[in-house]
DNA sequence: GTTAGCACTCAATCATTTGGAGTGCTAACA
DNA sequence: TGTTAGCACTCCAAATGATTGAGTGCTAAC
């Protein structure tokens, strides 16, 4: 059976109708609110083959339909084509463009801000540094055993770590041992940093080996968690607003999923290396988290100087509104990504 | 009219048994199931006394009784009296300190394990800087016009902010830079920079005061933004278990407010002040947050070296379980502030 | 292929009933 | 005087049942 032109008109019908009411929608409603030119009853025809072809599903017997995720899909699918791009810069990114913050700040305005605008809720991810390359290392004397090392990597992203020594260590060895870790590791990527490099190192120095084994072994662990991206969640209670969630078994699941930290790094870990450059929708169960399966999600990556960075993700009800919200996060992410490689280079 | 030794248990026994049920109690549930010796005739009277007298409330007119606000504090008064401290060491701060985490780091694993004990929702508050003194400052050139401020504290606390000059700065200027802002910033505390001694600062060098000007407004900016405290909360979804909140409305207005970050602010900034170092109980409308009305808080403040550092607070039901959550948290507290000031002293 | 008509289904709604838990009051009792 | 049994009364919660209305599927006619 083909999805002639009518069937599609239906169906659309049935969606943007459940899209306002959250309610199923039955023939009669169809017939009088769109005017396709047809009764009722050849509705029900048609509406009977939409079922068949999985695109909708009736609740009950004496029920109107509700789409499937296979018939949001094709509805989105359908509605993204046509869509154009029609851009508008984001009033706030000048706002946050003067004040002179740190990126992880800029991002949670930024999920903030998106969350209150679409009224659901969003993810964001802080930028991985994997790819960063290292510019150079600093070891800055805090007290006699306490060591700050200070990775700066190549957009001038700068992480911290205050490690502590057994030993008290020497200013000159310092400095030695400084020059000599600036040499082995500038230029390289933080995922490049493996155990083997450090050892490496260490071996080219066999006199001082205890104490430069000490410090390479925190500055490795040091790197390991400056590569470790967080994630900030907004606006998760803006799901229970929505008539879907008015039983609070499913709203009560739904927080705790977006409580829980191997959630939220599925999707950002899907979204990020998924990547592509465009945004992408996930409808109910074609994402496998189980406590999802009422949701969708809208996910995309941001980048700094074209590469990507970071991940971001609306989380809303399946019936959420794709256009706008797709847009929405089109424009946001253009600007977030200028702004990004803005302050990445300066 | 006096509350006497019967009026008491009769009190008791309705706090104890509406926090195992969440439901008005009966005269005759408390003559059954507490054998107090009176029959429920005489137990009804008791009660009539105890509302009039404002310790419980009858919801409507053929209901049994629950306690109220006041109620609440008195039982609560009371068994604290009696409660005496028995100490075990919690097991997983091992775990932490052999982790060579940060404090952020640490204090969020607190909050999450802590949420996941008491089954409630867990608010804390990282450290208050503004009562440290400044140890040094690090003026780190990163590239030709981005500076690294590194601002060690007196307990090896480090921030750092990366800032963007207008122009180039010579490494001769910001070694004598350095020196000078040492001098004159060192061993004050972060509350007592203000624009006055960062102005006394540019007045002693007329000659490059532009570029002076410059780094030092930004350095300034920079220690402000060291001063803010963040504030983590976790289980926020445990309150949606609890029958008190099987209400929509009502679960969804508490989980805003836990999004809220003036309300966790609030609360963190109240217990903070007000510490004397025992925990505080507040129960129901004593807050005067209204979103909070139908919660309690038990909180307290945790201490770095002995002076107080941070707050944490315990948000439950106003039927939470008061005994065990505070000796859970006295306990804890206990062990994060030996935790605490350890890693600030190593 | 389309439509009108009709029987049928089912959930939601509303009024009514019923049962039970609870109270307050009164009169009797120790 | 404090305690208690008894009783009338209240009110909620759950069950029952009738009604409504939205919706379907099927059939026969156009």
């Amino acid at each position: 059976m083909q999805l002639d032109e009518r069937k599609q008109e239906i169906l659309k019908a049935i969606i943007n109708n459940y899209f306002e009411t959250a309610l199923p929608v039955g023939s009669r409603t169809i017939s009088k609110q769109y005017n396709l030119g047809v009764s009722p009853a050849t509705i029900r025809n048609e509406m009977s083959d939409l079922e068949e072809l999985g695109f909708i599903i009736q609740p009950h017997a004496s029920a109107g339909r509700i789409p499937s995720d296979k018939g949001y899909r094709l509805y989105v699918d359908m509605v993204m084509q046509l869509q154009k791009a029609e851009y508008r810069k984001l009033v706030y990114l000048e706002e946050l463009k003067a004040s002179a913050g740190r990126i992880e700040d800029l991002l949670k305005i930024i999920a903030k801000r998106l969350a209150e605008e679409t009224n659901y809720a969003t993810l964001i991810s802080t930028p991985q540094y994997k790819k960063t390359k290292i510019k150079n290392i600093q070891l800055v004397e805090v007290s006699s055993q306490d060591l700050l090392v200070i990775v700066v990597a190549e957009r001038n992203q700068v992480k911290d770590s205050l490690i502590h020594l057994e030993q008290p260590i020497h200013q000159e060895l310092l400095t030695r041992l400084s020059v000599c870790i600036n040499q082995e590791l500038k230029g390289m990527t933080l995922e490049e940093i493996n155990l083997d490099c450090i050892h490496r190192i260490k071996g080219n120095n066999a006199q001082e080996q205890r104490i430069m084994s000490e410090v390479l072994d925190v500055i490795f662990k040091a790197i390991r968690q400056i590569d470790e991206a967080d994630i900030f969640t907004y606006g998760a209670a803006n799901m229970m607003k929505l008539p879907e969630f008015q039983d609070v078994g499913k709203a009560s699941s739904i927080m705790k999923a977006l409580e829980q930290e191997e959630i939220l790094e599925d999707i950002i870990n899907t979204t990020f290396e998924s990547d592509d450059g465009n945004v992408k929708i996930v409808i109910g169960e074609e994402n496998n988290i189980q406590d999802l399966r009422d949701l969708s999600l809208i996910t995309t990556s941001y980048h700094i100087n074209g590469e990507k960075a970071g991940a971001i993700a609306i989380i809303g009800p399946k019936r959420m509104d794709y256009v706008n919200t797709i847009s929405n996060l089109r424009m946001l992410i253009k600007d977030v990504d200028e702004l990004l490689t803005q302050l990445s280079r300066r």
